[in-house]
DNA sequence: CAATATACGACACCGAGTGACAGATTCGAC
DNA sequence: GTCGAATCTGTCACTCGGTGTCGTATATTG
């Protein structure tokens, strides 16, 4: 429907007015469903909801944190639909700054769960900086992936670039302590 | 002059007409100064410029690519001056939603700048989703080191921070290789 | 059928940002 | 110093995203 127009006009060429008519509404009925004009666009797109967080709160207290993350992390990869409108609406947030923005706002919150998932394990207390790091650098890998997904033009092995990305990027079995 | 506003009213509660007219402006030549609202802002904060990427072209070309991200990130975290003014400004970026997707975006083309400099070595050349990934894997940790440091009221040392997530979160020493 | 909740349209309004035009200011050439 | 050009600035009008208000249909429930 309106990812149609944004396809052919372009996100910042196409009026919420536009997008409510083709749809047989009104702008104000428009904003009714979606809170802004970007979240039309992350309807069908799955931007890594409450399952991770969940599937990471059951995993083993005592894992490493990092083998969780890439774990849970690598199911999810494996589960998606992976669909050609996956890959416009990629390609439409990646040329759409405000998308992109809106992107990133998105993940900065699910962040914030997921760090906080990784410090509630029972036993185990992980430092806030420590734990944040990890979150981020998982989430910076899951950005990177996707950005060589969207330069393969979809070709590319999502589940492999995930796990080489995590082999890469690991962090030292001996966590560096705090000065006093 | 407009932070002050910001400070006591809030990013989104203060128009560009009061900090226009709090300048001695108009609104309208408000925006030949600044293109948008939000880089007000940014015009006090080094939002890691072209002297950083100007360094890592500077480094040695058979030096490993994260240790060079170390080495300029490092220098330059001791080179600017933290002010009491950038703890405020940070603070008012990070609670202000629109302000936090300008960082962002900001920070993007920096990215770019800097993942090409790294490819842009003579000899060795580095695969483009690598070299993306230590990019953004370093970006996440300046990322982090400022939201600990903003956590901490300005008393962390933010050198010793980055020094530790380096440290951290290495890369393997092997590369992995990718599938044919 | 009546009472109430829910959805939608219509209208007015605000703030960010832009284009166009007119008047002022600065600055260099002569 | 004068003239003319370039630059700066204010004014007005306009677009577009987003919100508050209200009146009115269309269910939904008893």
């Amino acid at each position: 429907m309106a990812l149609d127009l944004f396809a052919a006009r372009g996100f910042d060429e196409t009026t919420v007015d536009e997008i409510a008519q083709a749809a047989g509404l009104t702008k104000r009925s428009f904003f009714r469903y979606f809170p802004a004009k970007e979240d039309v666009v992350f309807g069908g797109v799955d931007v890594t909801g409450e399952q991770v967080v969940e599937d990471i709160r059951a995993r083993p207290a005592d894992e490493d944190p990092w083998e969780s993350l890439h774990q849970v992390l690598s199911q999810w990869e494996r589960q998606i639909h992976t669909s050609e409108q996956t890959l416009s609406s990629l390609r439409l947030i990646e040329s759409t700054p405000s998308l992109h923005a809106r992107l990133y706002q998105k993940r900065a919150q699910w962040r914030r769960h997921v760090s906080d998932a990784l410090r509630d394990r029972p036993g185990v207390q992980l430092d806030p900086f420590d734990a944040e790091l990890l979150t981020n650098a998982a989430a910076t890998i899951l950005d990177t992936v996707s950005q060589e997904w969207l330069r393969s033009d979809g070709t590319a092995d999502r589940a492999a670039l995930l796990d080489r990305a995590f082999a890469f990027l690991h962090p030292a079995a001996t966590m560096p302590q705090k000065m006093p």
